[in-house]
DNA sequence: AGAGTTGTTGCGAGTCTCGTAATAATTGGT
DNA sequence: ACCAATTATTACGAGACTCGCAACAACTCT
């Protein structure tokens, strides 16, 4: 059920984003972008200016009539941690309030590491390296993303399968050394916020996530909120079934997605068309996939493209189930697969979109891959602990004088 | 985006499913159920008894103090009309304000008639006769479900696949004959709503309803509110890919859920096992799904257990892929399929959705079929048309006594 | 300097939920 | 028969919130 203070809430969301999309703007322009009324918009501009969110930054003389005030996000006023764990490094970004990478800490860890102990030990040591490079900064909020299934009202780790993690008590482990509110999400659904912050057209609209890496997976926005299923598990698209009875997945079932256009399924799908091709790499899979994407490039490997014609195949319909299911107005596709093989893969999937989509959803839906600046699940984790905090901000600005 | 008022009406809706599924119930009872204050809930009863929706039942005399008054819905106030226009027939319910049905009329139609002028002759005829019969009981509202994709709000077919419809203005069409305001869903979605007013907790939940028969799809609610994607045209779970590359579906692609577990599919599938099998009916779909259920349960035809469990198969990998994607709690399987073969294939895909769906999604999800009650179609379409009416209420004593 | 123009702030009306006090209706004891 | 005691319902007011409108502020142009 909603109540009227979750509409303040996404109200002040509106405003926040609609000001971080543009930088710089007036209130005028917030009316404009977020469909509110001016008095309003006035209003919760009004507690973010009180509680230093916003500054006033100088003044736009037109030709006629009183100077309108621009209205900034205050990047002074105090930081977020983004932190993303996952299985072969920790990643913490510091952002300001405009949502911009100030720094970065990255620490590779090595495949032995995988006891929750061991990982929150490398998880510490760059939190406390990223706190150690901005002493002066309010520390606002911090965001985590951790891989796997995730409890997030209990702030725990219900299921990594990577590292056979049950139950792990994630916050709360990370608290002693924090002195911030924390937030915890899965990396996918993360980038869904981290979408919407950064096109908040969005935040009314359905769109899809798409991650294509060594696993893969999608997440969902539903009207601009990310859709998390009973057990905020929903997403699992790269476990839905492309071909019945088809390849033996990791997961135990068979004829996954994630079998044909996971990073092992692709190069998969390479060792059958060239057992002995010389794109393979044996175990390494960035390497493969890197050398496709150079060969596929040059356009001189005849296997190359086979492999490229044969993924796109695959990912074009393993798409177009998406579309027809969801009717989504936007796919994003990411991952470190998509950065190397996106273009070109999506150039060969889209005759199977439009073949295997009805034709409604289709003439709806974009597939776009996202601009690579940072980390995104970062961003989106620290998007949601910025949600926190202006969540948390006192209404008046008698309050604010009142607090700490 | 939400506002104040959209709050009033979804606690409206909430005290009016409550009742409908008690029954009769106390005012404590609805706080209980819909966890709303007591003061909202005697508000929100105050303007259902003032609007004479409601109506106080007796008493139920404690051991001490002042007795409890009961409520109901007043079955005498007025009565909605369900319309489900079908491909074959057009049925149309007169339902009470508790949503039983009090009367139908069902026209089969002939394959020849498919002009929207000859269709909605049938319907116009069918909702005529309808009206005819309860001619002291005001209308309060008309719920018509259309097949295909549907505008709700401009009040077409904007595409209808089996009559070749386009943009067919079916409210304005119907209104000249109807004194009371009408409303269009899709039938699949309109289920959703059925299954919302029939159980109401689901009305917070994510759960899915998937129609098995000539077509396949599905429809979702998300939080309990129906998911409609970007053009109101998501669920097309039946065309979804189930083998890549697999059998032609009729909608022009390869490998499509419905080529597999609709009605055609399943015929395809005893075709391939025994093309001279006995239970073939030619072209009545009908009679031959009942031939494979009688010799299913006769368990004597070794055919029909291999189509069954072919059939249930492939309904399993299909299934799973929604639990994965979605994470629903609940699965309703309905259609004309269903209800002739349902609970032997759910039996037979039970084991495919266990080893497709991951651990996770597969603890929280429960198949169910739908009790047989009435059109569940006219139900969910008549329930829209009393949310509408239900909306439009006003809230205070004075301003009932202005009305007509 | 003053009129005209535009931006911002302040105030009040209208809703809505919900807590609490006041009132109503009954039973059981005296 | 009357008075607690008990429970149900209604009435009232507080606190939030959005939004329309009027007042005020700031600037340009004449």
């Amino acid at each position: 059920m909603q109540t009227v203070a979750d509409i303040h809430s996404f109200n002040t969301f509106a405003v926040a984003r609609a000001i971080h999309a543009a930088g710089v703007c007036t209130r005028r322009e917030l009316v404009e972008a977020t469909g509110l009324s001016f008095s309003t918009v006035a209003t919760i501009c009004g507690k973010l200016i009180a509680n230093q969110v916003l500054v006033e930054v100088g003044r736009a003389a037109p030709t006629v009539g009183r100077p309108t005030t621009k209205l900034a996000l205050n990047p002074s006023h105090g930081v977020f941690l983004g932190v993303d764990i996952a299985e072969t490094y920790v990643h913490v970004e510091t952002l300001d309030l405009a949502l911009d990478t100030v720094s970065h800490t990255r620490r590779e860890t090595q495949p032995s590491v995988n006891s929750p102990e061991e990982v929150l030990l490398e998880v510490n040591a760059a939190i406390a390296e990223e706190q150690g490079r901005h002493p002066g900064h309010r520390l606002l909020g911090v965001g985590v993303a951790a891989p796997g299934q995730v409890d997030q009202a209990g702030g725990l780790s219900l299921f990594a399968p990577n590292w056979g993690w049950h139950d792990v008590p994630l916050i709360d482990m990370l608290a002693p050394s924090v002195s911030a509110p924390l937030y915890l999400d899965n990396p996918l659904k993360s980038l869904v916020l981290a979408e919407i912050w950064a096109n908040p057209e969005r935040c009314s609209q359905d769109f899809a996530v798409v991650n294509l890496g060594t696993g893969v997976g999608a997440a969902f926005a539903i009207e601009g909120k990310v859709h998390r299923g009973s057990t905020n598990s929903a997403g699992e698209w790269g476990h839905t079934v492309l071909f019945g009875d088809g390849r033996a997945c990791r997961c135990g079932s068979r004829g996954c997605v994630e079998a044909y256009v996971g990073a092992p399924g692709i190069i998969q799908t390479l060792r059958e068309a060239d057992p002995g091709s010389h794109l393979l790499r044996g175990d390494d899979q960035t390497a493969t996939i890197n050398a496709l994407r150079a060969a596929a490039a040059a356009k001189n490997d005849p296997t190359a493209l086979e492999v490229i014609a044969l993924t796109g195949h695959y990912l074009g319909m393993a798409l177009a189930s998406i579309v027809n299911f969801l009717n989504p107005s936007i796919i994003v596709v990411t991952g470190w697969v998509a950065r190397q093989l996106g273009p070109v893969l999506i150039d060969q999937a889209q005759p199977d979109i439009n073949s295997h989509s009805l034709a409604v959803p289709l003439g709806a839906v974009r597939i776009e891959q996202p601009g690579a600046n940072g980390n995104a699940v970062c961003r989106g984790v620290a998007a949601q602990a910025f949600e926190g905090y202006l969540k948390s901000l006192p209404d008046t600005a008698a309050e604010v004088a009142k607090r700490p």
